[in-house]
RNA sequence: GGAGGGAUGGGUGAGCGGUUAAUACCAACAGACUGUAAAUCUGUCGCCUGAAAUGGCUACGCAGGUUCGAAUCCUGCUCCCUCCA
């Protein structure tokens, strides 16, 4: 186990970077310069094992304290995750298997181990603990606790007012998770900041059993890449971390201007002192936005793809979207020319068939129907060997290249 | 235990016997503009047939019924919510 880094300035910049909240923060900064590894605490739920880039931030700040010196407790919240969760009107949490509670976590670390130093993570299961709560112990737990102090969290606080439904198990949750913190004997807590209820509460149970309370770490919730609601994947405004390079560049680069500058604080790896001239360049209007955000996007699909993967998706970028060339990597598709022209009563020949261009775009699944394939081309979004097509009958040969809207493209193997 | 309210297309939410494939808004998709965007403007936004006007099919929680005709009325069922106790 390496020694604990102490220095007085890596401790700021980590507590201060892309940081919302630090509680205690006083107390936070004695125990960082202590010398003394912490334990740092982390819950998953197994039920959702894609990530995204709105958890990236709070991985990157895990990571940050493990070269710090310190060890991440991670727990699989198994045992919720195979209990099921009335929550939150719009995700009804599934209620899974133990072998799907398996799989997923393993999908999840396999994603998570991207950012997180593996080497410094203990991963201990739920159900370790709450497997064998009995009613006794539930009890126990939830007379410490009141309804007014429930009612507190902010979430349940409007849905309250509101006349919305709070189920009961709901308010379970904030205390089986404090309760989590106790089992693990935390240091530190981290979380958006939509966390910050449920991860004082933490504190709170750990004081009462004469633990040490947790500190807490809250960072922001990013917005997607619509600008303006949380990142997630429902509302399709999410960057994933499986994503292939050139997504995720594309992507980056869709964000709106005014996001640069917090996603380079909390998703790039650029310098503390570079975040800073970055930032303040940006207020000047010193920068070119575009290559900031390039600059950005860079950096940020370097930490899932590589360099290489990086600079390539970079040049597919400039090459594609801004000059509007077609890649050299249009995936193959293979359709039968005979049979389409068959369809569309056409002669066949292998140099070269008309085909009803809505039956090419469904069978190369550029569209998804043939109506909406249809609405494509009388939208003018469909190209073929660069030229928009117009006409529904169109002359294909083997290797023609079919472009739908800016990004969709296919080239035809005839087979 | 009692009283009441609700279930509509990806989402919110109108419609309350025909003119409704279903208002509006959001999202989505495409086009223009641009620095990739955003914003803005324009168009599209169930499926199938057809060159097209058009035509056909499927759709308003589930199952029946009334009617020439139902998302709209009736009956039963399922689920959800609120209030009182």
């Amino acid at each position: 186990m390496p020694d604990v880094i102490t220095d007085l300035k890596r401790i700021e910049e980590v507590l201060s970077r892309g940081v919302v909240e630090v509680i205690d923060a006083a107390e936070m900064r004695k125990l960082l310069s202590s010398g003394k590894p912490l334990r740092l605490k982390m819950g998953f739920d197994p039920s959702r094992p894609d990530l995204h880039l709105g958890h990236v931030v709070g991985l990157k700040k895990l990571r940050q304290f493990q070269e710090l010196g310190h060890q991440l407790v991670l727990i699989v919240g198994d045992w919720t995750a195979q209990i099921g969760d009335p929550s939150g009107q719009s995700d009804t949490r599934q209620v899974l298997t133990a072998e799907e509670v398996r799989k997923n976590a393993e999908t999840y670390m396999e994603q998570f181990f991207r950012i997180v130093d593996r080497d410094r993570t203990q991963a201990v299961w739920q159900s370790e603990w709450f497997g064998k709560f009995t009613l006794t112990e539930v009890i126990h737990l939830t007379r410490r606790f009141t309804v007014a102090q429930m009612l507190a969290r902010d979430d349940f606080a409007k849905r309250y007012d509101a006349n919305r439904p709070i189920s009961v198990t709901e308010l379970l949750y904030p205390m089986l998770q404090a309760y989590d913190s106790v089992q693990v004997r935390a240091d530190v807590e981290f979380g958006g900041t939509d966390q910050k209820f449920n991860l004082l509460l933490g504190r709170e149970l750990q004081q009462m059993v004469g633990q040490r309370p947790q500190q807490v770490v809250t960072m922001p919730i990013i917005p997607g890449t619509d600008g303006v609601r949380k990142m997630s994947k429902s509302l399709g405004n999410y960057i994933g971390v499986t994503e292939p390079a050139n997504d995720m560049f594309g992507k980056v680069m869709s964000i709106p201007d005014s996001l640069v500058p917090l996603y380079y604080e909390v998703l790039s790896d650029v310098s503390f002192d570079e975040l800073i001239s970055i930032k303040s360049q940006i207020n000047a209007g010193n920068a070119n936005p575009m290559d900031m955000k390039k600059r950005l996007a860079t950096d940020i699909v370097r930490q899932f793809h590589g360099a290489d993967g990086a600079s390539a998706a970079r040049d597919h970028f400039e090459r594609v979207v801004q000059r509007k060339e077609t890649p050299d990597d249009v995936p193959n598709v293979t359709v039968s020319l005979q049979k389409l022209a068959e369809a569309a009563k056409k002669a066949y020949s292998p140099t070269g068939s008309i085909v009803s261009l809505a039956d090419l775009l469904v069978e190369t699944k550029l569209a998804s129907s043939k109506s909406e394939a249809k609405r494509l081309i009388t939208a003018k979004a469909v190209e073929v060997d660069g030229t928009i097509a117009t006409e529904e009958m169109m002359l294909v040969k083997d290797g023609s290249v079919l472009r739908v809207g800016k990004r969709r493209f296919a080239k035809i193997v005839n087979g």
